[in-house]
DNA sequence: CAGTAACCGAGACGGTACGTCTAGTCTTACC
DNA sequence: GGTAAGACTAGACGTACCGTCTCGGTTACTG
């Protein structure tokens, strides 16, 4: 289900795990859980969420209601509405990040800006993940996960092809790494958070390159 | 707050007013809402905050507790918590903007950034901050209440700055004012919203206005 | 207003009254209770109750707007709606009760009846004896008020009315007056309790009359 | 209570029952209600009236703090504190009514009566057989229940007794049934509106019984 | 092939908070 | 000082969810 992972048992998001000792390999005893189910769940929040609506109203018994589970089924795979939520999110999110590397550092960074552009015009997508987004704002204990989880990843291939620049000459070495991906990737939060969805023109991704990567001073 | 209303009457932010138009000028009759009570809601709410705790955890109830008020009182003023804590938001926010226009463009910029660095390093305006953005992010119908009060103005002042600049030939004119803003302000929310509170060191501002303004680029 | 009653500052019935003493005799300071007003609140209970309802749709809320009255107005007169309820009961029931001791017992006992039987045939003051009654019921301290005001005088009536037959032979002698006040007014009270309106058919009182006169057992 | 009803699912009077041709007659699914939970808040009722007070002053909030209880479980079983009021009184009342027609009329009559006083005499009982007449007196859609369940068997019984008397022509046949009855439990009534709790010394039935048998009159 | 252990839907359970309503008191300006 | 208006504290109302807990019934593996 999720990425390499083989066994099916293993919980979404290693969350609600069996004690862990028990039983070193064997298989659980007992009736597995059902796959269906588990999509049933998740696919039930996104549709939830197309009806759109404010987090406190997609509850769990709604969720429950809407996939036709029982309000056990969830708990025992998430310990709340929060988690769910990541793992909905992920279902969304599988696509692979864009080939970088090939050509110039400039067209690394438009893909990958662009990448995240699309993720924002998508009317599903952008809803889960602004109530996501904003879910974890409210909960320290979510950060890390949803850190790890979704921003990570790409921070991770922006800062490869930003070193890739520093080694290749193209890009300034006086500048951390950090304050670097904040420049590029700062625009494309700041109209996800203020809901400006219509400000996400097909050239953004352009502009914004372009303008970090020649400062904004008059020559 | 408030901003030039002279009349005692105005509720803090314009909800719940009287049905307009019924007595054109004269005072309301009946016994006049309480100012005091209204700082009392008001403080209850911050007091709780300090305590921490998730914005789910902000209960209505807790603050009228908190506040020794009725319920009723509560509601007689703000249609729901949400509407009330963009009031407690800008009871903390009232320090005036720094002065801009005196020395240079740089100067300006690095001013205002400082601005917020500040607010993200107070621990309570930051917490109340953080839990406000969250809840705007999920109700569309606050966003623009939100955004009028507390992202506008400071908008502004760095869209006069950067008017300034463009005009003095500082800045190049060929890129948006709305993009140019955001590559400034991005950094500072993108670690706001990821809880990066320690990563606000002092010198910041400056590194962001010296990067945007130079560009990236290797020279 | 009440009775023979000749003083304006006389508070219906006693309550609230000032701390008694104060100005012996002088017309008290500032603007006199308004005699109007008291009407109104009066007729505001009546024309709520006309509109149906239970006891506890009946707010004093509701009446003082009913009447264009401020509830500190009610208040200052009663001291809840209970015993505004029995002013405005006694505003309902001040017919004179009808004559006795001009002909025979029998018919001054059906007299009687019929004039309780009167009362519970009006839809507008069966339906306030009966909240008052159900009121009266779950405050024994509205009991005695309740007992002295309505059921005392008509108890003292039919007692009157059955010491005359007693001493004129006609009645015997060896069973005490309350109870047989109870045998007379019992089936009157039974029909009330029970929402049997309609069974009170004209010619009840006479044969409640006598069939507890004669007895039921066969000859 | 509940009379012969065998199957342990039956709600307490019929309320709040099924949509009723779903699952004609097998098991409701889901977790069975308690019937401990049921018992519970019966005698939380009950417990509270021991403490006195009015009607208003017994919560459905209190019941539910009292029981041990959430507020959904009481709302769950019955709509409103009136028809719990109701099953509460039917929990005090089940004794069986006396056997009739063992021997003469008046005595089934006395015994009858007798059974009714009993009731009175019993603080708990009188007091909330009090609350209970009271607030049906406010309710008509109560009333039907109300007769039903407990005036109905009464009257019933005390019904065959009187026609038994007819028939054996102990008593006269041209007063009807209703008016028959009326005469023997009016007086108690009378009592138990009028918080007489105290007038209803041991020898009452006979002396009622006697007085109404007989006649008033004198011979 | 019966036993057993965990799963499943359903929904009751004790709580908590919601947003509304009323009680009874207090505070204005006006009369 | 009476009056209408309406804000005030307090707390019950009935509803909605939370996260947990039974129920009867359903798989899968195990002995």
């Amino acid at each position: 289900m999720k990425g390499g992972t083989v066994t099916v048992r293993d919980t979404p998001t290693g969350w609600n795990s069996e004690p862990a000792g028990a039983e070193p390999r064997g298989r659980p005893r007992g009736r597995p859980r059902s796959e269906a189910v588990e999509q049933a769940i998740l696919e039930g929040v996104l549709r939830l969420l197309e009806g759109g609506g404010t987090l406190s109203s997609l509850t769990v018994e709604g969720i429950a209601k809407a996939a036709g589970v029982g309000k056990a089924t969830i708990y025992r795979r998430w310990p709340g509405k929060e988690a769910l939520l990541l793992d909905a999110l992920a279902t969304l999110d599988n696509d692979p990040l864009p080939e970088t590397g090939s050509g110039s550092v400039r067209d690394d960074l438009v893909r990958l800006i662009e990448f995240v552009r699309q993720r924002g015009v998508s009317k599903r997508e952008s809803e889960l993940l602004r109530l996501v987004t904003s879910e974890v704002m409210c909960h320290p204990d979510l950060s890390q996960q949803y850190h790890d989880r979704f921003i990570a990843p790409r921070r991770e291939a922006l800062r490869q092809v930003l070193v890739r620049g520093i080694d290749s000459g193209e890009l300034r070495d006086d500048i951390d790494l950090e304050l670097l991906g904040d420049l590029f990737a700062g625009p494309m939060l700041m109209r996800t958070v203020l809901h400006q969805w219509a400000a996400l023109p097909e050239d953004l991704p352009e502009r914004i390159v372009d303008a970090v990567l020649d400062g904004v001073r008059k020559k």
